[in-house]
DNA sequence: CCAAAAGTGTTGCTTGTACACCCATGT
DNA sequence: ACATGGGTGTACAAGCAACACTTTTGG
C-alpha cells in the first residue's frame, strides 16, 4: 500500500428517467438491505474493485432494466458525513436516460422497482430527494444545450411528442409553433413520410433525429425561454 | 460494519483559479509524494474520516493559501481504475476561484507552489490535465450564467479589468462597448466616484459588485456570445 | 358542424453585433 | 498632436414571444 489514509465505501445513486404518457418518469425501488429497508429509493449500488464510477452505474442499470449503452452523465458527489445511518459512504449520483419501451419488465418487477412520475416523487431514504433534484436540474441543462429526447423518444415521434417531453422535463408548457420553429432551426431532426393518426384528427408527420454525422451543430444552444 | 463492500481511497483535488497581470492563473505544485514525487501536480490530498469532500477541499485550500470562505464548485469524479499508479483512487475535483491578492504567499512558497498562466499549463500527474480542462469548463459555464468575478477581482475593478478577466476566462476578445451594456444591464454592479488612472490616461472609474439582496436578479442569463 | 391538434404566417419587441464617434490625458 | 483606453450612441440583424389563421378529420 502506497498511501495511508483511510478508506471509503463508495457508492453510485442512478436517477433513471424515463418518458411515457406524457409524463417523465423515474424508476425507484424498495431498498431491500438494512437499514431503511423496504423503504423507497433510488437504484443504486457500491463501486467495486476493477470498476469505475461509471462501470458501476452501467452495472446497476442493467441489473435493474437489461438495458445496455445507456446515456450516463454525473450529477455530482454527495459525502456528507451521515447521510448514510449505515455506514460513511460517499456517493456519486449519476443521471440515466432510457427508453421506457425497451426496458426488461420482468428484471424491473424483481426488483421491486416501480416507474413515478418526477411530480409524485416519494419521501426517499437519506439525501436521495435532493439526488433527484439536481439530477433533474442536470437534465434541464443538457436540454437547454441540445435537443434531448433521442434517449427518451420512440425512434419516430411526432411534434406534439416532443413537445410533451420537454413540457415534462421543464414542468411547464410550450407554444406549439414556435417550439416547432425552434426545434427546426436547430436542423436535427428531419420528417418521415409517414402519419401518426393517432393522437390527432388532422395526423401529424413522424420525425426522427439525424444521424450525429448529418446533424451539422454550428454551436448549438438551445435557449429554450419559450413561453406557453 | 453494515455493508460488506470494497473499500476506496477517496481525494480532492483543487483546480484553484486565480486572476493576476490580466491573465488567469492556476496553482500548482510539485507533488512531494510518491508516486510521481517532484513532478507538477494539482494541490490535493485525501479525505478523511469525518470530513464531506467539500471540507476536505476546502481544508487542502487553507493549507496550501491560507484562505478560507472560498468558492468551491463540484467539477466531476475521476475514478478510471488505473488513473493513480500508486493505489487506486477515486477523485473528486473541484474548481476554486481565490483573489490572488489575499493568499498568503509563504504558504504558497513552503508548498513549493506556483501560479501558472492557464495557458502554460505543463504536463501534469496522472489525468491532472483532463481535470484542469474540466474545471475551466465548468468555471465558463459559470461565468456565462451570471457575473463572475467577486472571488477574483480585487474590491474595486474597472470594466477593463472586468472584461480582461473575461477574456482570460473564453480566451477570446469581447467588444468593450458590447461587454460594458450586457454587464451593465445585469444591474449588480454599481459605479464608484473613483477613477483608476493608471491604466489609462483617461482613467476608468472603479466598480464593485453589489451585495447579494440589493442585486435584484430576475433569472439573470448572461449569454456571452459577444463577438470581439 | 364543431372541437382539437397540426402546421404556417405575421408582427412587435428584445437582444446581439458591428461599428462610428467623442472624451480625457500622458507622453 | 496623437495614440490609447474610456465611454456613449446608432443601425442592422437575429431571435424571442404572442397570437391569428388555415388545414384536416373524428365524433
Amino acid at each position: 500500500m502506497t498511501y495511508q489514509h483511510p478508506k471509503f465505501l463508495v457508492a453510485v445513486d442512478c436517477v433513471i428517467f424515463g418518458y411515457q404518457d406524457a409524463d417523465l418518469k423515474l424508476l425507484l425501488h424498495h431498498r431491500d438491505i438494512e437499514p431503511a429497508k423496504g423503504q423507497w429509493s433510488l437504484m443504486g449500488g457500491f463501486v467495486s474493485d476493477g470498476e469505475s464510477v461509471e462501470d458501476a452505474a452501467m452495472r446497476v442499470l442493467y441489473q435493474t432494466t437489461g438495458l445496455t449503452n445507456i446515456y450516463l452523465e454525473q450529477v455530482a458527489a454527495f459525502s456528507a458525513v451521515d447521510r448514510d445511518p449505515g455506514a460513511r459512504v460517499i456517493s456519486i449520483a449519476l443521471v440515466a436516460l432510457i427508453r421506457i419501451d425497451e426496458h426488461d419488465r420482468e428484471l424491473v418487477r424483481k426488483n421491486g422497482a416501480h416507474w413515478r412520475s418526477v411530480n409524485e416523487v416519494p419521501k426517499l431514504i437519506f439525501d436521495h430527494n435532493e439526488i433527484v433534484e439536481k439530477g433533474l436540474e442536470t437534465l434541464q441543462k443538457r436540454a437547454s444545450n441540445e435537443l434531448a429526447g433521442r434517449e427518451l423518444l420512440p425512434e419516430h415521434f411526432t411534434f406534439g411528442q416532443l413537445r410533451s417531453l420537454y413540457e415534462a422535463i421543464f414542468q411547464r408548457t410550450f407554444d406549439p409553433g414556435n417550439f416547432r420553429k425552434k426545434v427546426l432551426s436547430l436542423n436535427v431532426i428531419e420528417r418521415l413520410d409517414i402519419k401518426n393518426t393517432k393522437e390527432s384528427k388532422k395526423g401529424a408527420y413522424y420525425h426522427r433525429f439525424k444521424d450525429q454525422n448529418e446533424s451539422n451543430d454550428p454551436e448549438r444552444i438551445f435557449k429554450i425561454h419559450l413561453k406557453g
